[in-house]
DNA sequence: ACTATAATAT
DNA sequence: AATATTATAG
C-alpha cells in the first residue's frame, strides 16, 4: 500500500473540485455569528431580507456551550476569548432582547445545489442499499445537518430517481406515469447534480466510474478570509435566500458542535498557477503575523501559505466520512485556518486525537486564509 | 427507516 | 392564491 499512497496524493490534488462547486456550500455553514463577528453587513437589503435578518439575529450561542458543552470531549480550550469581537458579537446579537433560545425552532434547511451535490456524493459512495439517512448524514458531515433533514431530502430524491427510471426504462410506453409540470419544476435541484450511473441502473457496474473515497476536501485554490468570503457571497444573489441557519446553539444538543464553515471563493480573474500542495512531510511551519496581510500576499502570490497554528486559532475542519471533529474544544480567538485532512487515514482514529495531537498530525495541512 | 401529510416559503 | 420545498407525524 505504500506505493499506492505515494501516488495517491498528487492525484488527490488534481481531482479537487472546482471552487464553484464548493463555494456555495459555505452558505449553509457560515453562521450569522461568524458574519457578525467579522462585522459583515448586508450591502443591499430588501424588506424581506430585513425580516429574515431579524430572525437571524437572535443567535444565542450560550457561553457554556463553548466550553464544556458536550459530555466531555477535549480537556479545556486554552484560549480564553476575553470578550473580544467574537464573543461580543455573538452574545450581543444573541441577547438582543430575548433569551428563550431553546424555544426557537431551527430554520428550515435550504438544499442548495452544492449541498445536494454532497448528498449525492455521499449516497454514491455508500451505495444505494447502505444509503440511509443516518449514514448519509454522517458521511456528509455537515454541521447542523440532521438526520431528519437528510431523510426528507432522501425521500424526495428517491421519488425523483424512480421517475427517472420509469422514463428511461418504459420510455415509449411511459408506464410509470406522465411527467407532470409539477415534477419538472420540482426537479430542478436534482437536475443540478449528475445522477450516478448505478442509481438508475442498479446491478450494472459502470465503466471506470467508481466512487472512491468521499473527497469532500476543500480546495486550496483560492481562499479568503471569512469576512471576505461572506461579503462576496452576500453580493451574490444568494443573499436572497440567505436563510439563516442556526445550528447547534444553546446547550440543547449535548453533541452539538461548534459551527464551522467551509470557506472558499474563487478569484474573479487572474488566477495564479496552482501551487502544488505540500503534503505531509512534517509539521507545518512558517509564521503568520496577521491574517489580513497574509491574505493579500497569499492571494497575490498564488496561493496559500503554510502556517503554524496555535491553539488560539479558529479551526475550520473540513473532513469527510464519519469524522466529526471535536470543535467544541476549539475556541475562536485569533486567526482562521482551514485544515485539510487527507482521507486515507482512519477517521475514527483521527477523531480520537487530542487537539494538540491534531494540529501536529502529519496528515493535516493548515492553510491560513 | 419509510411514507404520507402538514407546515412554510416563494 | 398556487405550488414548490422542507418538516414532522404516523
Amino acid at each position: 500500500m505504500r506505493e499506492e499512497e505515494a501516488n495517491w496524493f498528487p492525484r488527490w490534488e488534481e481531482e479537487l473540485p472546482s471552487p464553484e462547486e464548493l463555494m456555495p456550500l459555505s452558505q449553509t455553514l457560515i453562521t450569522p455569528d461568524l458574519a457578525l463577528a467579522f462585522d459583515i453587513r448586508n450591502p443591499n437589503s430588501s424588506p424581506q431580507q430585513q425580516q429574515q435578518q431579524q430572525n437571524q439575529s437572535p443567535i444565542p450561542i450560550s457561553p457554556g456551550q463553548l466550553g464544556g458543552g458536550g459530555g466531555g470531549s477535549i480537556p479545556s480550550p486554552p484560549c480564553q476569548p476575553h470578550s473580544s469581537e467574537f464573543e461580543s458579537a455573538e452574545l450581543g446579537s444573541g441577547n438582543l432582547g430575548d433569551e428563550p433560545a431553546r424555544t426557537l425552532k431551527r430554520p428550515r434547511l435550504v438544499w442548495t445545489p452544492q449541498l445536494h451535490k454532497r448528498f449525492v456524493d455521499a449516497v454514491a459512495h455508500l451505495g444505494i442499499k447502505n444509503a440511509v439517512p443516518k449514514t448519509i448524514m454522517q458521511l456528509m458531515s455537515v454541521d447542523g445537518l440532521t438526520r431528519e433533514n437528510v431523510a426528507s431530502h432522501l425521500q424526495k430524491y428517491r421519488l425523483y430517481l424512480k421517475r427517472m427510471q420509469g422514463l428511461s426504462a418504459g420510455g415509449a410506453g411511459n408506464g410509470g406515469g406522465p411527467l407532470s409540470a409539477a415534477d419538472a419544476a420540482t426537479d430542478h435541484l436534482f437536475a443540478s447534480a449528475p445522477v450516478p450511473h448505478h442509481f438508475l441502473h442498479p446491478g450494472r457496474p459502470a465503466p471506470g466510474d467508481h466512487y472512491l473515497p468521499f473527497v469532500p476536501v476543500l480546495h486550496h485554490q483560492q481562499q479568503m478570509a471569512a469576512a471576505a468570503v461572506i461579503a462576496a457571497q452576500q453580493q451574490q444573489q444568494q443573499q436572497q435566500q440567505y436563510h439563516h441557519r442556526q445550528v447547534g446553539q444553546f446547550g440543547s444538543a449535548p453533541g452539538g458542535q461548534f459551527e464551522h464553515g467551509f470557506l472558499t471563493r474563487q478569484l474573479p480573474s487572474q488566477q495564479p498557477p496552482p501551487q502544488p500542495i505540500h503534503r505531509m512531510g512534517g509539521p507545518v511551519s512558517a509564521q503568520t503575523p496577521n491574517y489580513v496581510e497574509d491574505l493579500e500576499s497569499a492571494t497575490a502570490g498564488g496561493g496559500r501559505k503554510k502556517v503554524k497554528p496555535v491553539k488560539e486559532d479558529i479551526f475550520y475542519v473540513y473532513s469527510g466520512q464519519n469524522f466529526k471533529p471535536d470543535l467544541n474544544a476549539v475556541r475562536p480567538c485569533l486567526r482562521v485556518y482551514i485544515i485539510f485532512m487527507f482521507l486515507k487515514s482512519n477517521f475514527l482514529q483521527v477523531s480520537q486525537h487530542s487537539f494538540s495531537d491534531l494540529i501536529s498530525m502529519p496528515t493535516i495541512i493548515l492553510y491560513e486564509i
